[in-house]
DNA sequence: GATCTTGTCAACCGTCGGTCAACAATCGGC
DNA sequence: GCCGATTGTTGACCGACGGTTGACAAGATC
């Protein structure tokens, strides 16, 4: 009889709760797949006092999901300051490392992003800080050529691919699987340096 | 007052018109953005015609796009026999010719593909077919080690960043942009390991 | 004990996908 | 010209969604 009718928190504790609470479940679930009923209850929390402390299920959403992606943005922030492909190689590993740790977070992210403007801002943001960092390298602030452009981006694209593929068959070591990746950006540089000057191609 | 109060149409018309109806709308908003209700306002009929007609929004989805994406399908499958690569360079060129004409269709059914299993079924069914294409020109039916096949579906993921990015900024040219995509495709497989030494690179 | 803060509960809003029953207009066949 | 099957409309309804409100309860603090 004397049970607490409920458990009472300090705002930041509370906070700091639901927030986990909604990271765990957003990598899980994508943002349209959960709602905040189940997010209430799964934090064990009454619907209106989540509404208390995030006014809307997106507040709640970039709250905590906004956290990992700046885990994984300081990845990605070269720290040595070597050669530009062992920079690259070491920055390709520890993303890859977050990547296996946090597989469902980084693909439900995508998944949301998708649909969610909000979300959509955090990956193309990271897209772009990291297009950003590669082009700072190679072409040293200028403008680059289209061609090198739309190379990079695709090359991108190519790791989105690889990596979903990789975590989901899990059939080659991380370090294979970075070697094909720094291969292939060079050789995607390589094709695109290449594109004027036409590139012959034969399959024996 | 002798207007009629509606028009009435056999079944085979109203079907084909809200399938056409749909197909346009489903290529402005993805699944997500558009409401049954709009869309039975946009073709002029009641909402209990709509599902009279497709007993869920998902039907009408899946019939409408679903034509659009077997048009798609048919311009992948190589119809001349001549060098491996030609196929790959005649095919490339009518798919992006089929992009540029039908660039918000695609880019929308990516968009709902995130959220959407039928959509994702659309999507990656269309992938896995191209993929197929490639690996039985590649392979010759043999089933490809893992660094071929991430290697192939990366560069199919390298495709669909360069055609995003293409189509939004516009500034290379279709042939120039085909020539890129077979480059990068070379380059992909030299980078998996020259895949059996079955494929060489050659830049003049 | 009084009071401020941290909570709960239950009802409500408009919209969504989807369904229902009652009814109206149109067409072909006689 | 009429009758009946077919093709429609209207409007109300269901449960679930995101989100809001107001009344009220319980824990902490002085």
């Amino acid at each position: 009889m004397s049970q607490p009718a409920y458990t009472r928190m300090q705002v930041d504790e509370r906070r700091r709760q639901l927030l986990d609470a909604g990271a765990e479940l957003f990598a899980k679930h994508s943002f349209e797949e959960i709602s905040m009923r189940e997010l209430a209850e799964a934090a064990g929390v009454s619907k209106p006092l989540l509404y208390h402390y995030f006014p809307s299920k997106i507040d709640l959403f970039k709250a905590a999901v906004s956290e990992k992606a700046e885990e994984l943005q300081r990845l990605i922030e070269p720290s040595s300051d070597g050669p530009a492909i062992e920079q690259l190689s070491q920055v390709l590993d520890s993303y890859l490392a977050w990547i296996e740790d946090n597989a469902q977070t980084w693909s439900k992210l995508l998944q949301s992003a998708a649909t969610l403007p909000e979300a959509r801002e955090l990956v193309e943001g990271f897209r772009q800080r990291t297009m950003d960092l590669i082009l700072a390298q190679l072409t040293e602030g200028r403008k680059p050529r289209p061609a090198l452009r739309i190379a990079i981006k695709g090359w991108l694209g190519y790791m989105d691919a690889a990596i979903l593929d990789w975590s989901e068959s899990k059939d080659l070591p991380r370090a294979k699987l970075r070697e094909l990746l720094l291969a292939a950006f060079g050789a995607a540089l390589m094709a695109a340096g290449q594109a004027d000057r036409r590139v012959r191609l034969r399959l024996d």
